[in-house]
DNA sequence: CGCAAAATAGAATAAAAATTCCTCTTGCTT
DNA sequence: AAGCAAGAGGAATTTTTATTCTATTTTGCG
């Protein structure tokens, strides 16, 4: 993307068009195409339709491509962006980037801004922290529903829908998500084993693992050593592994038949368990829907 | 975006690279990173967590402000491209930019689509009540922030914060709560200890209440007799009671200090436990924040 | 119908990008 | 501790890209 005049584009957006201000977002830039429309050339109305089809083609593609795919010259384009206010194509094109970049801040960002919030105001009464974990929960959900793969979930849908035992596995703070499963998978009338290591039996208890059952197993950072060995003793037994953890780096992932990644909300290093629980329940229902 | 060989990139994802068959996607991309993690260079590491990090990055910036955001040399992102099997770091990029293309085309469509899904209940695929509880648990999060008195809180943490011990009793389903609620106390160093029934000794268990202690208490419909009996004979022996069930009618409304009713998302007769969730861990920070 | 002004296409150009390659460092083995 | 190999850094190189410029076509108007 040449002509571009800082490296450090990431937040900064300085010159303005020479005769007027450039529409500063695709949505004042949508409204701009629309009014003038009606005065636009032949070529130029061309290119504004497919704009505003295709915004995702104009961040991504480079000139040469989407001229083609719109079927007009790279010129052309040009032309259009100066039409707009803008310096060139690369400058138009920035806005359509952020749009991008803005609709997913990557949930990570979203919390670090929220947690920003929360230490920059004073108010860190019950209730402001209340809402602020409300917020972030909220967040969590959205996040949950916009990565998890329909296909992954139909999968462990399957895993557990042939399994005869459903063997659960979690600690510290994620077991308040397998107690949750054992009811919940229970109410359906699907038997479910507890590996709650009580009095210490966790080897005995996972021992009962046989390969026509199912385990679900869910850690988070940092993953407690034995929920770790218990998917890899399952894995090893050729027990269908279904794992919740919070990231691709985790351990669960490479022993897993599936795995949902949970970027559960946290605030003060306390995650939230709302998104897995969530999660949970959906899978549950579905087995009791399907199965 | 230098090197790359075909103009008509859009649907087209022809080479594979020289050694080892490339990740076709960024999930796949993403399993291959932790399954290698552990073998990659000090600079690799840097990378691969960065990707995983800031996908959107990798989408659209050129190398140059990656590298720089990533602090590495921009060489080093293409070995870590080929390390991966790509021909080059665009050639890597380009499955980064085919996720944004896919998922995001539509973020308004996807969310008519649901709620068309959802309004026309055909589907009962594992997204669609996935996506329905998730929209009932935010529906939830709402509510609670809108209904919770501010003065229920902060006497709420006064009683806990005053309190030397805090029980906590919970059973069948709200259980997980209570196991949550341990979990967070003791990790800020609140003495909890957990009514959890074992081996049939909550009689034993709740005979340890004591005046300057204090008790959280969980049940909702049909409120199960082992809690209120345990509510009950805290207030008897002038334990403080911090009560979180679902309704005024609920038994726990009387003998209480405090009681927080939380409706809590319900999709085919499965409670969710997000906004339960969600107030315990309020309680717990905001205890944390100020005693 | 023809002239002028604007718009367009396509080659030429200059900028910037990705990549290569060589040197230096770092970490590890013997 | 010294040598060796893999890794990292950075300048040089090459490819690609955006842009500019001009010849050509189209369009609008007298």
């Amino acid at each position: 993307m040449p002509r571009r005049k800082n490296l450090t584009s990431a937040g900064t957006r300085p010159r303005r068009a020479a005769t007027a201000a450039a529409p500063a977002d695709v949505m004042e830039l949508n409204r701009e195409i629309s009014t003038r429309y009606p005065t636009l050339s032949k070529r130029l109305r061309q290119i504004a339709e497919f704009a505003l089809k295709h915004p995702n083609e104009i961040a991504i593609e480079s000139i040469a491509v989407i001229a083609q795919h719109a079927g007009v010259q790279p010129s052309a384009l040009i032309r259009f962006a100066k039409a707009f206010g803008y310096e060139g194509f690369s400058d138009l094109q920035r806005i359509f980037q952020q749009r991008l970049r803005e609709s997913r801040p990557s949930y990570a960002e979203r919390i670090a801004a929220m947690r920003e919030e929360l230490h920059g105001q004073r108010d860190h009464g019950p209730q402001a922290i209340l809402t602020r974990f409300a917020e972030a929960n909220i967040a969590a959900l959205q996040h949950l529903c916009e990565e998890t793969k329909s296909g992954d979930l139909d999968r462990a849908v399957q895993i557990l829908r042939k399994a005869e035992t459903i063997h659960l596995v979690a600690q510290r703070r994620s077991f308040p998500l397998a107690a949750y499963l054992y009811y919940a998978l229970s109410k359906i009338g699907r038997r479910a084993h507890l590996i709650d290591a009580i009095g210490g039996m966790d080897q005995e208890q996972r021992s009962l693992m046989a390969p026509h059952d199912a385990l679900v197993a869910v850690t988070y950072a940092d993953y407690t050593p034995r929920v770790v060995e218990t998917v890899a003793f399952a894995a090893q037994r050729k027990v269908p592994v279904v794992g919740i953890t919070d990231q691709p780096l985790s351990p669960l992932t490479a022993q897993c038949d599936v795995v949902f990644y949970i970027e559960d909300a946290a605030v003060h290093d306390f995650r939230s368990l709302g998104a897995s629980m969530c999660l949970a329940q959906a899978l549950v229902v579905a087995l009791g829907a399907t199965g």
